[in-house]
DNA sequence: CCAAAAGTGTTTCTGATACACCCATGG
DNA sequence: CCATGGGTGTATCAGAAACACTTTTGG
């Protein structure tokens, strides 16, 4: 008898300063026995377990790919589609690994955010026996597309990104943009954030007029002596109200 | 071999003017036979089909309750807890009409509005056909609990109440309210339910200047004699800025 | 004529926006 | 010394909030 089967899939952002906003994507390489996988690009995403519960099958997915434990994750939709498992090329590929690649597959989209320069540090990690997807199927690699120019995804996962950044511009505030960036910044680096996640442009004065309004940040003595032109900006930290602490 | 399933369930609020924010409960008579429902409410709700989507599912499930087919539906969480049918008492019910009880179940939460009014009308609507875990189990009826004195409900379905009221909290709008009160109103109903479901006090005249000022309310000629002491109020009527049209 | 509820404008405050010049560094 | 990017304060505007009296009806 058919059933139905439970998924998540996680979009994780990461911002690179000097650059752009990216997500993490898992790109299957070619494969000359079946030449099937080819440019097949999808979110990091796994069925669900018996007993698992949601967001800790989201954080299994992601530690396994990062090896970082505590990511931030936020629940931002379900896409519950009859058909969006049924595309031709998704079932060729699902007829793989999956036991019963026919069924119905309901998928929570979870978001996620890391510091890129965390998740560097870590680039080889991978746990063979977490991601039952990932390994049943073998050869992949990870890469950080820019929010701007996201490949052909399978299944519905283009649709997921989208949602996925709607709901983060939708949700930015001064936290987030504390996972996003590392733990020294600049008020530039953080204004440029802010802008680029909101296509708008800020003017610079009232921008930190406001955020050191708030308190949520703290000036350091150090500055960022890059070696380039231009007057050093001085480095900031987020300050976490709850804890009393430097994030 | 166990699987997950999913099912929605439906918080309806109902506004009646004079009195409170109800939310519709389906109650179990007491059955001599079993004398296990007794005093057993719940969300109105059901497992979806193998090809089903969610909202219509919702929809489906709150048409049969109440014969009106476009309701304004909106899903605002899912409940997932392994663990959330598995309470004794509620176990105890899902064994008299489920093949599978003790398996998972996943479960959606939608939140619903009616104009009260409407559904006084059709009160003895019911289609045997549409809900199967309500027709399953037989004899039941239909009940508008006040948020506030809300009884003991089966498996999470308070907290399924509370996290819907929440949402409508932080929804609340001209368009919403719309939809739960009755097409003629006056300005101090209309008050009163934004004072109701956000729980706060509103000057009268602060809150009509805005209103008014958004133009998506039109005046009557008609005004409410209501037989009661004081000035009558004069009825307004929500007006649909995409259609042009009076709602 | 009194009690009850509807209806009506103005002032104050606060937060958002607009705007231009000086400073420190590298080349 | 010049090009580049960092850093600073004030004036204006708009929307939110505070506030008190008059009007119409039923009893």
């Amino acid at each position: 008898m058919s059933q139905i089967n439970i998924s998540v899939d996680c979009v994780l952002f990461g911002y690179d300063s000097d650059l752009d906003l990216k997500v993490l994507l898992i790109q299957r390489k070619y494969d000359p026995n079946t030449a099937a996988y080819k440019d097949h690009n999808s979110l990091p995403g796994d069925l669900i377990k018996y007993d698992e519960e949601l967001s800790p099958a989201a954080s299994r997915i992601l530690e396994s790919l990062t090896g970082i434990s505590d990511i931030y994750l936020k629940q931002f939709s379900i896409f519950s589609d009859p058909n969006r498992v049924k595309h031709p090329k998704d079932q060729k590929w699902l007829r793989k690994f999956r036991a019963a690649p026919e069924e119905r597959v309901i998928t929570v989209g979870y978001m996620a955010l890391v510091n890129i320069e965390d998740f560097n540090s870590d680039a080889t990690y991978f746990n063979d026996e977490i991601i039952g997807d990932l390994t049943r199927e073998g050869y992949f690699e990870k890469i950080w597309a820019k929010v701007n120019d996201i490949p052909e995804l399978a299944f519905d996962h283009n649709n997921i990104v989208e949602e996925a950044l709607k709901y983060l511009k939708k949700e930015l505030n001064h936290e987030l943009s504390s996972i996003l960036l590392p733990k020294n910044f600049t008020l530039p680096q953080l204004q440029k954030l802010y802008e680029d996640i909101t296509g708008k442009k800020i003017d610079k004065r009232n921008f930190r007029k406001q955020i050191l309004k708030e308190g949520s940040i703290v000036k350091t003595n150090h500055t960022n002596n890059t070696g380039k032109k231009g007057k050093p900006a001085t480095f900031y930290q987020f300050y976490d109200d709850k804890n009393k602490t430097i994030k």
